[in-house]
DNA sequence: GCGTTTTGTGGAATATATTCCGTAGAGTGG
DNA sequence: CCACTCTACGGAATATATTCCACAAAACGC
């Protein structure tokens, strides 16, 4: 599994856990809510600073975007 | 400290600790070796497939690239 | 000091990310 | 059924990443 594919499932599943919705995500993080759904199903390569703010917005630690098979 | 400079610490220290250069770092990652210094410099926001290719090359998870305060 | 290796940096070209706006489909509750 | 929310997806425009090549400066061993 590609390191953006589990980045895109770990980002959903952390955003449902707390009753988001992508709209919400995207205003909080700062970014296109477009862009959120592609992340989430891995369709581009997020560049750093935008896996920054979206884990300040989901209030978690970068690193926890990156956990394996989440 | 912004995510982006904590990534370039850590990618430049674990490239060091393995003695490893950039340009081999670059080769082994399939990046071009002057894009490694940007990255290691913070001057980009690198995308997660160009942190993969480096986490793989490094021989490290990809989240270890994100450790805070390394 | 000299040669070598390593790294920083520049510009130009190309690829890709990111935004913006609009639309359509699925699901939900009234 | 209707209104509403949520999500996927489209194209076009802009910003930025990424490559490539070349050069200069620093660090290092001899």
């Amino acid at each position: 599994m590609k390191l953006r594919e589990q980045v895109g499932l770990n980002i959903r599943n952390l955003r449902n856990s707390k009753g988001m919705s992508q709209e919400q995500l995207a205003l909080a993080a700062d970014v296109d809510r477009s862009y959120i759904s592609e992340i989430e199903l891995a369709k581009n390569s997020a560049s750093i600073d935008i896996l920054e703010q979206i884990a300040l917005a989901l209030d978690v630690a970068p690193k926890e975007l990156f956990n394996e098979r989440g």
